[in-house]
DNA sequence: AATGATTTTAAACACTTGTTTAAAACAAAT
DNA sequence: ATTTGTTTTAAACAAGTGTTTAAAATCATT
């Protein structure tokens, strides 16, 4: 009885490369077996179907995905720190899963109207406390008036589209992979001072 | 043979609606057919495959796609100006057809190592003269040393990023459709506001 | 080694897929 | 009205889909 966790694990870790690279629909049972080296009827034995399957991956992923967010959103550094930071750990996990935005998005979409339900960490999200921070911020004039969706579609506009647009960009500007690893570095620091200096601007004179 | 041209558009309406709102690999032929009221042979008819209606469709989603921001490239504008109406252009163009990056970026994904080519759109994008301007305008320090690449990841990612994860921001926030509409016009002002300061930083005193 | 449960496989099932065929419906021209 | 060519349809095809079945292989326990 010690072979179970590990052809499951191995089938759940497949499952994950295929979905993630390929989408629900784009890939099929029997590739995600021979991924995971093994007969198809095998992955219906431990999962039921291929829809049970991606549920468990899709939240999963959709839980790594939400996570590093909202760590960063529960310390104790302070509100400009915390943006700082957020971006910070942004990056470090899209670089380490450039595809999962994507994945994440493609298939809400596919469920829009009936079946996924969105995963809990997202209504956790609300109650992180840093909306009040925020609001406190802007009170006291420390951060512009700029609400908390604006904020969050900011950072994740700025750090997640140079990772989920890649190809484009690449093929617009003749980039090799290794160039564009390059610019993605560099672009991190544009993002940074410049989402920065607007929520936090510089009132000293320069002229 | 008055019906050849009308059946044809036919097609290729109903196609580009299927094709952009679920995705080449997710929808199927007869689901093309049914929503141009039709047969499926004779989508094939006019068509050939299912791949060759599809070659079409994405070839002109993509030159509508980089049509707009090449024609603000082309102005007689300042470097400033060329900016701020490129984002009025690319809200305009996403807010009709919201769904057009997403479905860019996932075909492109799809067919990265062989099948599709990449319109000759995106290689003439590089002609357009802005990239001269923007490296003069750099030299005379009428703009922030910023490279081109850069530049048009913090156009792109501000304006598309908002409109590819409306379902995952609205959930995250607990918005209704309206509430979002909202939102995103008064977004923006926000990141028009946030990437011409950083681009071209106001030098007068303030405190 | 034999038993019984669990894990794995090969084969089959019903169904959908993209595509093709051959016949029907239609239009235009004689 | 008949002929000719074009457009549309229903039906079929082979291949691939998710899923199931029943038998084989493996394992732990006696």
């Amino acid at each position: 009885m010690c072979k179970t966790s590990s052809t499951e694990e191995k089938i759940k870790a497949a499952a994950k490369r295929v979905f993630i690279t390929k989408g629900f629909s784009a890939c099929t049972s029997r590739e995600i077996a021979k991924e995971a080296g093994m007969n198809v009827a095998l992955v219906n034995y431990y999962f039921r179907s291929k829809n049970q399957l991606f549920l468990i991956i899709y939240q999963t992923v959709m839980h790594d995905f939400m996570l590093s967010m909202m760590e960063v959103f529960s310390t104790e550094l302070s509100l400009k720190e915390k943006v700082s930071l957020l971006i910070d750990r942004e990056y470090e996990f899209l670089t380490k899963h450039p595809e999962i935005p994507t994945f994440v998005l493609n298939e809400m979409a596919r469920n829009k109207d009936s079946g996924i339900q969105i995963h809990e960490t997202l209504n956790n999200f609300a109650q992180t406390g840093v909306f009040n921070e925020a609001a406190n911020a802007q009170k006291s004039g420390e951060m512009r008036q700029v609400d908390m969706v604006s904020l969050t579609m900011l950072i994740m506009a700025n750090c997640q589209h140079p990772f989920m647009a890649r190809l484009l960009t690449q093929q617009l500007h003749g980039m090799t992979d290794e160039e564009y690893n390059m610019q993605i570095i560099k672009h991190k620091e544009i993002i940074k001072e410049m989402i920065l200096n607007y929520l936090f601007p510089i009132k000293v004179s320069n002229e």
